[in-house]
DNA sequence: CAAACACTTGAACACTTGTCCAAGTGTTTG
DNA sequence: CAAACACTTGGACAAGTGTTCAAGTGTTTG
């Protein structure tokens, strides 16, 4: 008789749930990839980078979203707004994306 | 200089974001679980484990969207409607989330 | 062949998101 | 201290999502 391995309960499904609901877009995705190959970064040069149009409002409604959600973290320098990834555990998710099969 | 690892186009990052959207809610996550634990089951079976409170119609619908979307395939045996997972590469996902330090 | 079973479907509704735009805040530079 | 820079915030609106309910479909059993 198989038996279950996982064990998450409803209020880890609940954070795993919101979490996965936070960077279900491709901006949001982009934004961790960017980030992923250098951090901290400011604002307008994470807008540079991604490679769909966004303009810096947008841009900043994005990233708002993702430090209230705990994917990032930010830290003002002078004009600038620097922005990281809280837990680089999160990146691999990417692994499992890249090797998923999209029919 | 440091250089970036990954390189998901912009098609790539719109499928995977369209499938994190999808399995983006609890119960979707739970049912993702219940089958790995055991394949194929069918509908009135997987709404009777889920922890929460669901009917079978909305059981039906959740299903039906993660169908929709390749995620599960389902095959008729009589009045039941057998379902299991896809892409077991999917199950990966879950490494991620049990390992993430929710704050 | 009618009733029971196992779903599926569609309408309706509140609620949440994504996007745009205009205005506002805080910091620095000349 | 005014202008420039780098964002942030809030309102508005369309589009999408989650949920419920009622009715419908296909299969099997007596």
């Amino acid at each position: 008789m198989k038996t279950t391995k996982r064990n998450f309960s409803a209020e880890k499904l609940q954070q795993a749930a919101k979490l996965l609901k936070t960077i279900s877009h491709p901006v949001k995705l982009e934004i961790l990839e960017i980030l992923e190959s250098e951090e901290p970064l400011d604002v307008s040069t994470i807008c540079s980078r991604v490679g769909v149009e966004c303009d810096i409002s947008m841009m900043s409604h994005h990233l708002t979203k993702m430090k209230d959600n705990g994917i990032l973290v930010s830290e003002k320098r002078g004009k600038q707004v620097f922005h990281r990834i809280a837990d680089k555990q999160l990146l691999r998710i990417f692994d499992c994306l890249e090797e998923y099969d999209f029919s």
